[in-house]
DNA sequence: AAATTATTTTAGGCAAAGCTAAAATAATTT
DNA sequence: AAATTATTTTAGCTTTGCCTAAAATAATTT
């Protein structure tokens, strides 16, 4: 496997993350996810595509290839075990954490990353719950939970919708909840089982109980 | 403290090692020990010229200044803790830890060190026997004696070895000598300088000058 | 369908850190 | 003391990764 630049490795890490939700990822998208312009954006995506580590025609978005993919999980597999090290050992605090492990997952010794896995005990998860990908970029998958599943008092993220219909993605849209969206289930109702819902400091708002059984949230 | 790049403080802690020895320190010397070029040293002389971390008059050589010495202390301080931690907890053999541990040096935060600091339990040197500074850099100096400096039938423990190339860590990896390991001087050879030295009940072998004078030594 | 607006790319520059080749200075021989 | 050799610096070029402004393309309105 070849070396990449911390510049290289970032924008794959953060093209990963961004497909996740959107397939396809844009230049604006990705400039504003890694605050820098868009004009720097197309000057590496060519050359990502150089190394055939993205898919991409100008004007039509990107996604990493396969390899692309496989460069992403190594690096996210080094910013998680990190997570899990200072959370863990270091006793740093759970909001921390993910700033110091931006600078140690670039550290490229494959040993020292064998040998930190070992010496945690190969940890499934990063103190946030995310899953913790193997030496060869295998990735446990999320077990979503339905949100119509879930007592009060829980915060969530949206992490998937099952179901493409225009009417429930309209009622999404008009709520303001889509992919990555954090909700509190603030009460529920036994009556019809609707719940109350609140998005970060907006005023408390209710779905139904249809709405609810669509939505899959990862807890927090 | 402000933050310094990579290259910054590779030549920081290279003029700091050098000094040592010269009090002075050449374009030439350094451009070897950082394997770059002349024209390269002269470029980044002036730079930490104008940083105010070397004294530096054209022709005539450098060295750090007051602050440029803690600067050099702080990554002196750094790259011993990771030593330490790579090889009592993550159990690296000693002559893998330095080049692991010459990028972690790097990561900048300040919590991260004095955390790891506590979790190592605040060791005071690290696998080679180098003292580690404190967090004002303070370095505490042994008065070790040169193993190739000593007569024969002295009981001595191995306290330092003032080498990280591959190549003599290689050697002492295979004659099993380590800090700590107690050494016998049995003989020594003015025609060349070796020494035959045993170690426990082990049989006696050969060092040469070029070994011995990298030993440094704790008389018993 | 044309016009307007938004997004993306291109063109041309800048700073960091390296390089080579030539010029300047210092050190050593003769 | 002059000549030669060695060292150091300067000048100018390269690459990486970023930038701004202008041009090209796509998407949305009218």
């Amino acid at each position: 496997m070849l070396n990449y630049s911390v510049s290289e490795e970032n924008y794959i890490k953060a093209i990963f993350h961004l497909q996740q939700q959107d397939g396809t990822v844009t230049t604006n998208e990705l400039a504003g996810e890694l605050n820098t312009r868009p004009a720097s954006v197309t000057d590496m995506m060519k050359k990502l595509k150089a190394k055939k580590l993205v898919h991409y025609q100008p004007y039509r978005g990107f996604r990493l290839s396969a390899e692309g993919s496989k460069v992403a999980l190594g690096i996210i597999r080094r910013h998680r075990l990190w997570e899990y090290f200072l959370a863990e050992k270091l006793k740093f605090s759970w909001d921390e954490v993910h700033a110091v492990a931006e600078e140690l997952e670039h550290v490229s010794s494959k040993k020292l990353i064998e040998k930190l896995d070992e010496f945690l005990g190969y940890p499934k998860a990063d103190p946030h719950g995310d899953p913790i990908p193997d030496v060869n970029g295998k990735i446990e998958h999320y077990s979503y939970q339905c949100l119509a599943s879930l007592p009060a008092n829980k915060l969530v993220v949206v992490s998937h919708v099952s179901n493409q219909s225009n009417e429930i993605l309209d009622l999404l849209k008009h709520k303001k909840i889509s992919i990555g969206t954090k909700l509190e289930i603030k009460r529920r109702f036994d009556f019809d089982d609707s719940m109350e819902i609140k998005i970060g400091r907006q005023p408390v708002f209710t779905i139904s109980k249809q709405v609810a059984e669509n939505i899959f949230v990862k807890i927090n």
